[in-house]
DNA sequence: GATGAATGAGTGTTCATTCAT
DNA sequence: AATGAATGAACACTCATTCAT
């Protein structure tokens, strides 16, 4: 079957692309180094990925699948619960920390990766992806925000709303980003993340409190 | 002296240089297609910048200067009022707002040069100047935490301090990204940064809340 | 014995194969994509294909053989009525131009195939297939010449005679080409062929009569 | 001003360029050979040409402007004299064959620019260019034909019409790349074109003849 | 102050072909 | 009869930079 060789040979080349991307990036990593470090021909390498952009996905496709996974099924579970909500209703938060807790984990898991989507992941398709997973958090902030105020539709959402919303998705992934980064290992950034938690929660009152419509 | 000529000339070039590094980013961006727009030679280009970079600083190095410039005198002022500070004393954040004021002011003024910087400085010198201006913040932040707490000296901070400081540096620089990206003119800038005032110092009681050792 | 799937993969391949160099050319084509689009590996290509020019013979070989077929018998034939030929006697152009319907009826039925061989042989070893049928009809215009001039042998001909013929021979290939590229049916190929019948002749004798030795 | 330099330069390239199309045809033609060949980079190829076919077109564009120089003005001036036909007027056909020996003195004053065009351009840019000049002729055949007919406009002409006088215009400039490639030096082309000359009026006449409606 | 020419190494990508299994 | 993997050379083209003039 050739099945050992040419599993090897795909795990060579993701590896020299891995290590090639982290030291230079996206746009400045070249094919050729990487088929020279991997010990096999352009040609090989083009056997089995579609072209630069795809060999880039092939190294952290699959983390960046595994987090979108945990985001949309804890989002899916969030749709059940507020089809039961009503107003008045406490919001549970510590559900959210939970979900972060996961990420985090994940993140720790695939550092090397993530690393790389965060850093050097300019001039591939992947350059967008964490704006992405704002995007994806913000839709889940909107959610909960709506459901604080009792409103029942984001349709009452004030520009103000969504604009403190859209920030708070925003620095949520920024968080995660800088626990990433700044943590040596996963059990350090479990600890930091408490205060930063605890930063998010305080800081989403206090923006609420220094709204004027409240 | 040809004076009036060579002005014209560098003048034309960076903004040739400015258009193309804000459409294609600095790595993709071509001095072939800037010079081509100047109406110039590359021999000329390379009479008055010394190589890509170069030109790059050329572009942005104007408004970087100046808000270097701003936060930097601010912090010399705080030095000062720090040397007649006694514990117990009331630290002004109101201070503090203006400065992010001012910030906002000119981020707004040079608003294409500072987005330029934001989004496509990678691969160029400077592709790390935003996060210099958070170690500057964070230095700034530092000196404030240690005045809260009544720290006489910053080595009594805990890791723990040093971390939520240093969050707290990184975020407010990120809001000032936020604000310049997301408000279309420094009008609104200027209206959201309140909540975002709000939430940064709500953030901050939040985290410390958080820590066990208070 | 696997005949069916064997005759069922080369089928494919050459369907595929025929798509691809009627759309891109011989040399523009890629064997890559044949086999995908046959959906089939490169090596089943070459189990039953030499290379990339014997895949172009195996689309186009089958019509050209006919093509040469009906020209070799219709040479032979007059081989035989030549042998019988006195000074004087009638040469029967009525038989060429019963030949000529053969061939536009063969043209029509293998069209694409024939317009691949005309327009997109270029790189293949098929690329002067349409000269070698000139120099057949070369051969045969050669012995009409002589027979209606009275030559008994072809070394009697000049080299304006020579020229002439030649040209005749070329001109006929032209006139088979155009009509296959020109019209959109065979019905429609033969009506406007009888024009062009008369365009030849009227030619021929035109050519002649301006020939100074007449 | 580097001007004896860089013209050389630009000669040398065009002449390695030439050498190398005639030997490979535009397709296989490799710009690395022809530089090596010239004794240049690729690059400086690159600050003269914008690209293969750019190339391709300095190497042939000059003779082929004067070829449509020649059949354009040939034009304007039969649109100025067909202004004070009336029908009945004898159609002066010596004046296109004045204009065909001016044609094939050109083809041979840049023979092998011609048959490059003619047999090695396809991939490029110019692979129609002899249809052109074909659709070119085509006009002015029909104008020619028109007043031969004492029709008034060309509106008069029949699908059988018209489809002769297409072939013409094709035939037209297959004789002259006939005459091009099958003789030796301009000298024998003149003298070989009269009978050709002769052919195609003969052959126009017997069209006409063979078509019902006359 | 500025030109125009040239470098030389580099880019990602594609190709027909081969061959052990 | 056919696969899947791999080769190795080639491709057109772009780049920042240099330098004599």
């Amino acid at each position: 079957m050739g099945n050992d060789n040419s599993k090897e040979t795909v795990e060579k080349l993701l590896q020299s692309a891995k290590k090639e991307f982290i030291e230079k990036g996206y746009m400045k990593a070249s094919l050729r180094n990487i088929c020279k470090d991997a010990g096999v021909t352009t040609g090989a390498l083009y056997f089995f990925f579609k072209d630069k952009d795809d060999l880039f996905r092939g190294v952290v496709g699959e983390p960046l699948r595994q987090l979108h996974g945990i985001l949309q099924s804890h989002m899916l579970e969030e749709m059940e619960e507020l089809k039961s909500y009503t107003p008045g209703m406490q919001v549970d938060l510590e559900n959210d920390k939970a979900v972060a807790i996961k990420v985090i984990k994940l993140l720790f898991q695939y550092k090397e990766d993530f690393e790389l989507v965060i850093t050097g992941a300019q001039g591939s398709g992947l350059e967008n992806v964490m704006d992405q997973v704002a995007d994806q958090l913000n839709i889940h902030y909107s959610t909960v925000f709506c459901a604080m105020r009792g409103y029942t539709s984001k349709k009452q959402m004030t520009k103000e709303d969504k604009f403190i919303v859209h920030w708070m998705a925003h620095d949520q992934v920024d968080i995660f980003i800088h626990l990433l980064t700044h943590c040596k290992n996963e059990k350090e950034a479990l600890r930091q993340f408490d205060a930063l938690f605890g930063y998010i929660i305080g800081g989403w009152y206090g923006a609420i409190k220094s709204m004027k419509q409240f």
